[in-house]
RNA sequence: GCGCACGUGGCGGAAUUGGUAGACGCGCUAGCUUGAGGGGCUAGUGGGAAUUAUUCCCGUGGAAGUUCGAGUCUUCUCGUGCGCACCA
């Protein structure tokens, strides 16, 4: 019988499918384990080889797992919402839904294909209106919130109402926006429903506010920080300019303490802490207040160098700042405005890429030093930016380099207030070492204490205090876009109103057009949406409308990472209509206790699921405040793109072999026309587009025409998507999944060959063989020898360290060396090879399901416990390596195991060759370690 | 600029806690096997030198250090990748 991977797989896929085998349950006497991968989102080019990567190491684990005897929940579902969708809608005309459910169904062919062993009657998609309805929800509760910092947890709103109406606002404190004013219970009492609506949107944790935002024209919406990169959109790579705008926020700047401090209890990798803590950015230090000279105002800045006060020379406001007109003085006024429209004018990028050149203007205003009165001249610069801190600084040249540089420019006075320092050619930026001088009573002092005593003196005579700024912002939540969840609210009186819970979901309307409209009103906008059943069904239900006016409803849509935030808790109890999920669920899973994904989320998805996690648990909905204990970034699987040489301006292509001087534009060419000598099927090139009909082509030798070659992301718009199908169809799944295992370490980033694929199928054939002769199986009862039992167990020992590890690289190649070895003995001892099928069953599983069939059993191989190794297998002796005093002389001993450790020292000390080495010399003691290396000390 | 990773054969990569570097796979070389759905098996394969029962020397980007012993630890340095970036 031969190994048959295509019928054997059909037929396992089939009867997991059929039996229900991984179906979790929410109750069962194993301990729980809930292995979760990031969902994909399902694009129209299907899955590639990249994707399963994660996947593929999630299921090899979460196999393990249920070997081991854990109740586990490995469930997977679609992240269905999303730009690419509904860029396809508006260039097709194709609604979003239709395509996305296609999408769906090409992914699911594919990951059934591999094999994997996802519980699918879990399944979710954020698109669905019975997932979004809790999306809906959930921001409703955000809404009806506000964040308490005396009890450091988000609280209802109505606790909030209650206290304004009791004692007026001046003893809470609050997580709020800085335009907001002091009243007592009497003013809040008095003022207009509209009014006070008015302030508690200034509390609660989702908000409208008119805010600066980031406005991508091009893609028609907003985005946020974290979507874009380097001045332009992450998707698309479009400009994005600023833009003042009345939009959704979350108040996720609320927790940004917490997101950090929580940051030390979850095992994640290093790295992405740190890019969490660098985005969350935290910095201790102090607010100061300057007065204005001649002027009723202040300024207030924030530093993280109190001890250098004194060295203050002059302070610079960002051109946005609002105090700039106003304190801004005649002789100074016409330079100033040409100064602030002039920045107004550069695009964001443009600031960001041109940082060396040093601008700025005078003011005319002159501030006052809060210890020494002094006049310091306030100047505009525009390397101060508006959005940190309090868009002011106050500028000390000796201790900052930028400060420096704007007053070296500018010919400002640079004071030196640091003891033993040179200050002549640049700014003395060292903390840990810097004494304060000529400070009056901050001199001598180290960078700590002078902190501290200037802090002590600012809040005496208040002009400061002690303070801790983030560099996190509210994340704008409001999008501009037809494919997201609809906002469950409506406006009266232009005030925003929540529809209740009993109207949710409120479901997208059909459009005709997708497209934004070109002034930025979102596609929900348009004309025909106010057919929309959902208006009638919620409002008219809800006998909130009088038919006269229609309350207008919200027509953005929530960003893509909004579905997200909360999946993991949905799969709980992903059926649940009438609930989130039922805290029995909720109580028993409690946390994803291995999270599987990419890195590029760190900032994104990972920060705002954190934060939903700690507001759901504030409102006690949720039972712990991290979502996932255990996360682990798989690194990505690289494209090898193809490139062909078109001279510049021509037609002409040009083999890369043969460019020299040359002016030639790379375009890229679909990977499948070029075979693994880099040349180039040019009839397939030719007939790829109609530009290229008529093109000639400067051949190679032979007619040849080599690419040049470039390791880049697989992407569709690279032509390099090699997908997994054809993979499987060739080598099967099997062979795909320990092949991408074999590759190389799970968190690395690496390109994708097939080069080594033969290898792992190669061993498959091997492990067949090895359980199936020509006649059928060969397995028989028989004793193990010694060497095939010392094979098996350190199978089993490196195998379960391996994949307790995430090294499942390796573990392929220990199987590898285990079957030659197997093969070598002549094993067909059913006590050796059924173990060692258990072994191999969560890597290549349908193999291993039809070798277990073969030996007779009728369960599925997953139900079996994980063999346990025995040491006393492992090793018959120990190397022994008594060291050598001059260097040159090393040899080893073999030492029987039986033999205990004193034995063994002894053993060493008195063997002969030990004596010649030791030449009479003592040791101090000898280190045995068993199985492995003799040290003796001396 | 700041922070975080990582540098091992022709290639992907192993190497436990500091203990025979290069496992395993690909590729390559030689041989055997008519074997015919992407073959199977055997031997070899870091570099160099002499010599063929083998032996010696050098070898983990570079330089130094700790140690009986370093791919592994420390310092410096070069290079690559990633993240953040006028953050006061």
């Amino acid at each position: 019988m031969m190994y048959n991977f295509s019928e054997i797989e059909a037929k396992w896929q089939k009867y997991w499918s059929a039996n229900k085998t991984f179906h979790a349950t929410n109750s069962s006497d194993k301990p729980k384990y809930y292995v979760l991968d990031m969902f994909p989102y399902p694009s129209g080019a299907g899955l590639h080889v990249g994707h399963p990567l994660g996947y593929i190491a999630s299921d090899i684990y979460a196999r393990y797992k249920r070997h081991k005897g854990f109740n586990v929940l490995h469930p997977q579902g679609y992240d269905s919402f999303g730009l690419p969708a509904e860029q396809y809608a508006i260039q097709t005309g194709q609604h979003p839904a239709v395509t996305t459910e296609a999408n769906i169904k090409t992914y699911r062919r594919q990951l059934d294909q591999m094999g994997f062993s996802f519980d699918w009657s879990r399944e979710v998609r954020t698109s669905s209106p019975e997932y979004y309805k809790w999306t809906q929800w959930i921001f409703i509760q955000l809404f009806n919130s506000w964040y308490n910092k005396s009890t450091d947890k988000a609280t209802p709103i109505s606790a909030l109402i209650k206290m304004f109406s009791e004692d007026g606002n001046a003893n809470i404190e609050a997580v709020r926006d800085d335009s907001e004013f002091a009243f007592t219970a009497q003013d809040w009492n008095s003022f207009s429903l509209q009014k006070q609506q008015q302030i508690l949107l200034q509390y609660r944790l989702t908000y409208l506010a008119e805010t600066e935002v980031n406005w991508c024209p091009e893609l028609g919406t907003v985005l946020a920080n974290d979507e874009i990169i380097n001045g332009v959109s992450e998707r698309g790579g479009f400009p994005v300019v600023r833009k003042k705008m009345t939009q959704w926020s979350m108040r996720i700047s609320a927790y940004a303490e917490r997101l950090l401090q929580g940051l030390n209890k979850i095992d994640w990798t290093d790295a992405l802490k740190e890019s969490q803590r660098n985005w969350i950015g935290k910095s201790v230090g102090a607010s100061v207040v300057f007065d204005l000279e001649n002027y009723d105002s202040t300024i207030e800045v924030f530093t993280t160098r109190p001890d250098t006060i004194y060295g203050v020379s002059f302070m610079t406001l960002a051109p946005e700042h609002e105090l700039v007109s106003q304190i801004t003085t005649e002789e100074q006024k016409a330079e100033v405005e040409t100064y602030v429209l002039a920045t107004a004018k550069r695009s964001e990028r443009e600031r960001m890429a041109d940082v060396k050149t040093i601008s700025g203007v005078f003011t005319g205003a002159y501030a006052k030093h809060p210890f020494t009165n002094e006049l310091i001249p306030v100047w505009v610069g525009d390397y101060v930016l508006a959005g940190y801190g309090t868009g002011a600084v106050m500028a000390v040249p000796c201790g900052d380099q930028r400060d420096y540089d704007f007053a070296k420019h500018f010919n400002i006075k640079i004071p030196n207030i640091f003891e033993g320092v040179d200050i002549a050619n640049e700014s003395y930026t060292d903390k840990v070492n810097a004494i304060i001088g000529n400070s009056d009573f901050l001199n001598g002092l180290p960078y700590k204490e002078a902190s501290e005593k200037a802090i002590e003196a600012l809040e005496a005579q208040k002009h400061g205090l002690g303070k801790t700024n983030y560099r996190l912002r509210d994340a704008v939540f409001s999008r501009q876009r037809y494919w997201g969840e609809p906002f469950p609210v409506y406006y009266k009186d232009g005030m925003p109103q929540m529809i209740t819970k009993d109207h949710l979901p409120i479901t997208l309307p059909e459009v005709e057009k997708y497209l934004p409209t070109e002034k930025g009103a979102p596609p929900l906008g348009r004309a025909d949406v106010w057919a929309w059943d959902t208006l009638q069904n919620a409002v008219v239900k809800n006998s909130l409308i009088d038919h006269k006016s229609i309350f207008p409803l919200e027509l953005n849509t929530m960003p893509g990472w909004a579905g997200s935030s909360w999946y993991f808790n949905r799969y709980m109890d992903a059926h649940n209509s009438d609930e989130f999920a039922s805290s029995e669920a909720l109580n028993y899973w409690k946390e994803v206790d291995l999270y599987i994904g990419g890195s590029e989320h760190a900032t994104g998805h990972l920060l705002y699921a954190r934060f939903w996690q700690k507001f759901l648990f504030d409102l006690g909905i949720v039972p712990v405040d991290e979502f996932a204990k255990k996360l682990i970034n798989q690194g990505m699987i690289l494209g090898t793109s193809a490139f062909v040489g078109r001279i510049e301006g021509t037609n002409t292509f040009i083999s890369a072999d043969k460019v020299t001087s040359e002016t030639v534009q790379w375009i890229h060419a679909d990977v499948s026309f070029v075979n693994s000598s880099d040349e180039l099927d040019v009839e397939a090139f030719r007939s790829w587009r109609d530009e290229f009909k008529a093109a000639t082509f400067i051949t190679h030798d032979n007619n040849l025409f080599k690419v040049k070659r470039e390791v880049e992301k697989m992407s569709k718009s690279k032509y390099n998507v090699v997908s997994p199908d054809a993979i499987c169809e060739q080598y099967g799944a099997d062979s795909l999944r320990l092949y991408e295992m074999f590759l190389g370490p799970l968190e690395q980033y690496k390109p994708w060959n097939t080069a080594g694929i033969t290898g792992v199928h190669g061993f498959l054939k091997k492990l067949w063989k090895l359980y199936i002769g020509k006649d059928g199986l060969t397995v028989i009862d028989a004793d193990p020898s010694k060497d095939q039992l010392k094979t098996l167990h350190k199978t089993i020992k490196k195998v379960t360290e391996d994949i307790e590890n995430f090294s499942f690289n390796t573990s392929v190649s220990t199987f590898m060396i285990a079957v030659n070895e197997f093969t070598a003995q002549k094993c067909t001892s059913r006590s050796i090879l059924e173990p060692f099928l258990v072994l191999v069953a969560p890597y290549a599983p349908h193999i291993a399901e039809e070798l277990w069939e073969q030996l007779g059993h009728e369960n599925s191989i997953s139900t079996v416990a994980f063999p346990m190794f025995n040491d006393s297998y492992l090793v018959e002796s120990t190397k022994a390596y008594p060291i050598s005093f001059n260097g040159k002389m090393r040899f080893t001993m073999e030492l029987s195991l039986d033999l205990s450790k004193e034995a063994i020292e002894e053993a060493v000390m008195s063997n002969e060759k030990t004596q010649t080495q030791l030449a009479g010399r003592v040791p101090k003691k000898v280190i045995v370690v068993p199985g492995k290396i003799v040290n003796i000390v001396g």
